[in-house]
DNA sequence: GTCCGGCGTCAGGCTCGCGTCAGGGTCATG
DNA sequence: CATGACCCTGACGCGAGCCTGACGCCGGAC
């Protein structure tokens, strides 16, 4: 089933569009900021992204080169403001598509079938490069740059637990994720306090990729708080 | 170089596009009618088609069908009509864009990049050398390279299921393929844990292909997630 | 200076997932 | 009916990956 993400303040709009989406058997996630929907995004992959350019806190061009940075998902930008260079950039921005309200519904599930007809392998991701190695998201692959002994351009094994909280942290670069986020994301987020289980897998994570691990300079730990992820 | 097919039977509309887009250094290929549009389609290949839909001989609709049918360049849609079902039918017909006359030349060339950032333009591979045998993807079959006992060059014997699960992690090399989605091929990802029966298929796949069953370098398993193939 | 909470690191047990062999069931074919 | 080929399930050993406990370090609070 198709996950669409709709990214809008109006709570009636979102409404309106949750119901018609439904309605044709989509499933939907809602994001109601441009922060949120840069969280929710990296979390719940959605095959396509409804996105409102008028949020209260980021500017939506910003946004979409937010999931620009790592991920190919089809974009459909929708808008009140149809004057100035608003569409220009947003399509430069990396969007597909641009709707200006007061939009027709038909049109709207037509051009979202449109975009999600030429993306059929789902999430297409990038790649992003940390030190000496690249993470390439739509592989599950780690890959160094520098052959290795036997001149083999081994990669490094990462296990299930590193992936998913590695993935978790590259989606949203430079943003800090919670510790309740990365527990979450393991299906620990449940009892008492496991922050040593999280200790346990960033210091695994930083021992396979950190040149130095002991001074971390991509996989940065916020004391109290949780980790972030330095592009 | 970026070849556009302009598809318009109005002169002044197909002049002002050739000069704004030639001035861009876009190649452009001309057509004035339906039957002409697939004609030149098909012997200049474009990278991309401006199609007005108010043509003298065909039915729009029926000009983008004719190009779906052996093609997948994108289609930009210009209509004078924004009335109806046109852009309705003309998107679920295979049109990628529509944009409604008359409209800003900016946002047109906008939308333009915006289609073609996205098209593929890859060729798939056909045949995969692995080991020393040969894929053939559309012959649905595996060669060896090296003839047998009886000097015939005998190939290998696949079963239905294993040639589904090895075309799925061939049409998609480096790349890991979970295990759901390697169930899912196969029509078992219904219910419960069946990855012993992911195992028992692999384990046949690796004793037909790998030269160390054993120690695969082809077939790799990503513990706790699923298969990869390493060309 | 002393205490303390959070973090990094190492070590070890234990479960789980993987590979492998073996055997039974089903269907088409001779 | 007999005979394969293919699909599917069970059992078992083993190693990897998970999870927990313990210890040292550092910075801030008092």
């Amino acid at each position: 089933m198709t996950r669409i993400l709709v990214v809008d303040d109006e709570p009636q709009i979102v409404r309106a569009l949750t119901i018609t989406l439904k309605a044709r058997s989509y499933e939907v996630v809602i994001a109601v900021s441009g922060r949120q929907a840069l969280a929710v995004a990296a979390q719940s992959s959605p095959d396509l992204v409804l996105l409102d350019l008028g949020l209260p806190d980021l500017d939506g061009v910003d946004v979409i080169r937010g999931l620009r940075s790592w991920t190919k998902v089809p974009i459909i930008v929708l808008s009140g403001r149809n004057q100035g260079t608003s569409k220009v950039d947003a399509l430069d921005a990396g969007a597909d598509d641009y709707v200006t309200k007061p939009f027709n519904i038909d049109e709207l599930l037509a051009r979202l079938r449109a975009v999600t007809r030429r993306a059929p392998s789902g999430t297409e991701a990038l790649s992003v490069v940390v030190g000496e190695f690249t993470i390439e998201l739509p592989d599950r692959r780690v890959t160094s740059c520098k052959p290795d002994d036997e001149g083999e351009p081994a990669g490094v094994r990462l296990t299930p637990t590193e992936w998913q909280l590695l993935e978790l942290l590259v989606r949203q670069p430079g943003r800090l994720v919670t510790q309740r986020e990365l527990l979450k994301e393991i299906g620990r987020a449940d009892v008492g306090d496991q922050s040593h289980y999280l200790r346990q897998f960033m210091n695994q994570l930083r021992r396979k990729l950190e040149p130095e691990p002991s001074r971390p300079r991509h996989l940065m730990t916020e004391p109290g708080m949780g980790y972030r992820f330095q592009p």
